[in-house]
DNA sequence: TTACTGCGGATTTTCGAAATAATCAAACCT
DNA sequence: AGGTTTGATTATTTCGAAAATCCGCAGTAA
């Protein structure tokens, strides 16, 4: 009823799902601490069933933990951690890459140029801060979905946002820090050319790099925030399928 | 505390989660058709909350997908998701393996060991017919998991463990037409031995093959079951962000 | 002191009814 | 007749109370 300005369309869980995403992202909701419902519900004004659906989808994104049944838990953050999405990132990322270039066609190359014009864009209008502004920052996801977007499998597109996201919050972490981050625009650039000119390997290289050199940023400036010795203990390992 | 045979600390949503995943890879409930809320209800004889709590982890499984509001849906299967699945799967487990083989241990070496005698054993007692048996495909799964157990990438071991079991219910359909399956047994040991030699190239190379022709085996004898042209529309691709 | 046991408060999990949204078909207008 | 709106039916989503579970603490015994 009273909704006015919602995409209509939206369920009430989907609403609660973008801006607790948002707030863990953010650290306004900060890594390992606990969830409380009450809580939650005086938050985000919504029930415990929906709070719950809301903490499901979290679950699966692996931005909040479950704690068999004693609540859930804002997905803990560490240096292991770190490295570790970053090489899976490093992986699925050039593969992603590849198969896009393999199998891209006009259309895709139109795509890329206009996300990173509105992208590029965006950036001289914010000036020096606009890695704060989160309108930046779903430009840049854009842009990077589009250099990928014709790899033709959906499954491996699926793996690599869920992966993009949780390093976005690592990204977010260290940039509260920095006043003045480093010069991916001009990164952004070199891989779009790259890429549009079919350089497999070249494009491969730098996009790890670009993914790597971001991380030992994050680690060099955040990593004082970082869950002292969090190591594997701090993620729950899928069940070896409860042998037996 | 009636509970006289559960493991213990196991919720109902737990509970009913690992029903309905064991009915959709078996296909009981079968590939693309609707899930009913009151229909389940009495199925499983659990409530709308407890439901909606397994069907969101299913969803994160990719074992169900949610239509919005208009309810959900037994994933699809379909021989394009088959065959990207199959790349996916090709992709993660190279790495696994090639990361196991680098940082495994003795105690490593020890577990495959003891998991394909296991395996092995049940093969024998069971006879022609083993394929059919959920003892041994979850013997079969600590097997494969067991080989890449000390990747030391929790992330990827996740990964690989959803793609398993997606991929599990492909093999499933297959193996209901199929009196004699293929001689995996041979497979499984030259793997084992060339991933305990160290042998990283070679043992990439097998379980590529292993999981590939699988995948041909499934197509040949089970696609006649997969959705007609069932492309990429069938699998909703992860939202573009919700630019603007 | 240390380990075990049982109580009390706090938190999570489950339930079924009420509210909301989608579906389908008959009646209505063009 | 073709297409659109309306209204009844069905299904999903949300709600808050009730049941089950967990955690800390006190009391007791070894």
């Amino acid at each position: 009823m009273g909704n006015s300005l919602k995409p209509a369309g939206e369920t009430r869980a989907g609403d609660v799902l973008a801006r607790m995403r948002s707030d863990i992202i953010s650290c306004a909701l900060k890594p390992g601490s606990k969830l409380r419902f009450e809580t939650l519900r005086e938050l985000y004004e919504v029930s415990f069933s929906t709070l719950r659906e809301a903490l499901s989808r979290l679950v699966a994104e692996g931005l909040v933990v479950a704690e068999g049944q004693r609540g859930f838990l804002v997905a803990p953050v560490s240096l292991f951690d770190l490295n570790d999405l970053t090489d899976v990132r490093v992986l699925v990322e050039r593969q992603c890459i590849k198969l896009a270039i393999d199998r891209g066609d006009d259309r895709w190359e139109a795509d890329i140029m206009a996300a990173f014009h509105r992208m590029d864009r965006l950036q001289s209008r914010l000036g020096a801060s606009y890695y704060l502004s989160d309108e930046w920052a779903t430009l840049h996801s854009v842009f990077h979905l589009s250099l990928v977007a014709a790899c033709g499998s959906p499954n491996l597109l699926e793996i690599r946002q869920k992966l993009f996201e949780r390093a976005h919050r690592y990204r977010r972490m260290s940039s509260q820090f920095r006043p003045q981050w480093r010069a991916k625009d001009v990164e952004h650039k070199m891989i779009m050319d790259r890429v549009i000119a079919r350089d497999t390997a070249t494009a491969q290289d730098l996009v790890d790099r670009h993914i790597r050199e971001t991380t030992e940023n994050v680690i060099a400036h955040a990593s004082h925030l970082f869950a002292q010795g969090g190591t594997a203990d701090a993620f729950r390992r899928p069940d070896p399928v409860a042998a037996e």
